[in-house]
DNA sequence: GCTTGTTCTGAAAGCGGTTACAAGAGGAGG
DNA sequence: CCTCCTCTTGTAACCGCTTTCAGAACAAGC
């Protein structure tokens, strides 16, 4: 692989000319200047980045954690982060499968070692103070998911409890009075937003709480089965089902099926989060959508910014769930 | 942020000594490897991984090419690629969202400037010319999902053919004798292979080949559905589809759906992959699942194994396909 | 006690770039 | 024609680590 010093020797000129002829902020005569450009293309020659980052001290990598690679809420971030980067000639370093707050610590000091430029994490276990307290540490760090006061021009994230009162109002706009919410981990601020959406919705309708109409979910499948069969035990007479997230949904929609009821004619049922399968579903899930590509990105400009002292102030931080209607959700005949 | 020099005079020992404790294949004095590590506490001293780089020309990453990051397929490829390459205290490098050759090539000169230790590709319009022409240029490259002759240790692949056999002889086996086929892009050697699979099992079963049941789709949802419209239409009586992928069937279960025909009971279906999707259709999709995440894991294992000289032998290299059983296929009545 | 052999250790030479600094070239102004 | 500037250029000092090489220290053998 050929260095600089011999690009230099071909072009018979210095290396530093030849640096400064590939980095382009030192003006170079132009009869050197291509003399250089020949040389470089005849040898095939780039510049070994280890050098350049150990002279420069910026390793144009941008490092990104998050819970799980395989989830399709994550994969679309990762995918939107992904395509601002790279348009910027800087990569990606990813770390993820880290459940719980050691886990968490331990993914931000792996990617830290690799002294990305920039950090995007989308961390669960993690407190706000820790957060705080790493971005304060000299890494740009964009926090994806979550809004932290102190960091709050370096925050991405959706507004749930307008998510979760969309999706309540949604139903309540079809005439239904009695309705369940399956939600996530209270642990989980989304999940907390969300019902907090669903409970003001309903005080905004005039519809009391009732606290026997909700149960803990954990946004998967299993969670959303069981919480809909406990719910259906109780046999409230519900009429609709608000689910967290639309893997609850789907699993609650195997549980009234179970139980010999259907979608949407006896019970409606809306989700959130629009991933994939919620178009596949029978029938076709009404949710509350999450633009996660369009975060992603959002993200990753943010990040960028960081770095070239930029133009931090058009990139949009928070963003609005949309209602997406299909199937199934009924209106009530009253 | 500590430099070695640092910890050395605090340690009282030379440079050289501290890299010899921390790298720890050269045997040091216990008194001053204690020193040593004292001093590193102290400090909080990290290896500056740029410097490692440019001395040792190793980056301890990995890059991994896709086509699609957020796709089902993909992501759980990555995921297993990342649990074994963290484990291993390597990183990943990831480029994605290249589609034509044109744009593969781009991303693999990408990460090639990036100089990570192995690149592990998963390309669909690249010739198998041009990856062994790459893979013959130093780097060590691991080929996902496809077999390369001159490449044999190096590729990690499913028996698409197989799949498509195991999934016919599943309908063949429950009575069906009619059976269409909606197929991939004949660019794709998965999809010819499925393909062949599909015609084989007919062979064996003594049903002779007829092209009207065969369309071709695009491995996506309007693929399928426009297949399944085409296929409908020439009224040729199948009681069966084998979809050459979920995303496919899918679409087709639309179009019988919308045809007024009902799965399984007067078409079954059978998809291809199992994802995500498959479980959530309704009816849940027959289905042959590729192990994703194994898959990923090997190719891996394997890209490892080329740079520590190490056991190469032990990788699986080839998968097998397993035919998922759940209800969109029906017996026929004979 | 001296030689020989075996470990450990430190000085210093890279690795391949960037960039501060100084010097040379050329043009403008007096 | 000389001086002063400005614009390019080259030299060389770094960036922080690994590793070779040679010397130091110590144990063993005679």
């Amino acid at each position: 692989m050929a260095t600089i010093k011999e690009v230099s020797q071909l072009a018979k000129v210095s290396v530093a000319t030849v640096s400064r002829v590939l980095n382009g902020r030192v003006p170079v005569t132009e009869a050197k200047r291509e003399s250089v450009l020949a040389a470089v293309a005849q040898l095939g020659y780039q510049p070994n980045v280890f050098a350049r980052s150990l002279a420069t001290n910026r390793s144009g990598g941008i490092g990104v954690i998050v819970n799980e690679l395989s989830s399709p809420y994550y994969s679309g971030v990762i995918q939107g982060i992904e395509s601002v980067v790279e348009a910027q000639g800087m990569h990606l370093l990813v770390s993820s499968g880290h459940a719980g707050r050691h886990l968490e610590a331990q993914a931000v000091e792996f990617l830290r070692q690799r002294r990305p430029d920039a950090l995007i994490v989308q961390l669960e276990a993690t407190s706000d103070a820790d957060l705080i307290a790493w971005s304060g540490h000299g890494l740009p760090t964009v926090v994806l998911g979550r809004y932290i006061d102190a960091l709050a021009d370096r925050c991405i994230h959706l507004d749930n409890l307008k998510g979760g009162y969309l999706a309540t109002r949604h139903l309540i706009d079809r005439g239904h009075r009695c309705i369940a919410h399956i939600a996530g981990k209270p642990a989980l601020k989304d999940a907390r937003d969300r019902l907090a959406g669903y409970r003001r919705a309903l005080h905004d309708a005039g519809i009391s709480y009732d606290e026997a109409l909700v149960v803990e979910g954990d946004f998967m499948e299993e969670g959303g089965q069981a919480g809909m069969q406990r719910l259906l035990a109780r046999d409230l007479g519900f009429t609709s089902v608000f689910a967290a997230n639309d893997q609850s949904a789907a699993g609650a929609l195997l549980a009234i099926r179970a139980h010999g009821l259907r979608v949407p004619d006896d019970i409606s049922l809306i989700g959130y989060d629009d991933v994939l399968l919620a178009r596949y579903l029978f029938p076709a899930l009404t949710t509350v959508r999450q633009p996660f590509v369009e975060m992603g990105q959002a993200a990753a400009m943010l990040a960028l910014s960081a770095l070239s002292a930029g133009d931090s102030k058009e990139v949009r931080r928070q963003f609005d769930p949309v209602l997406i209607e299909r199937t199934s959700v009924a209106a009530l005949q009253s």
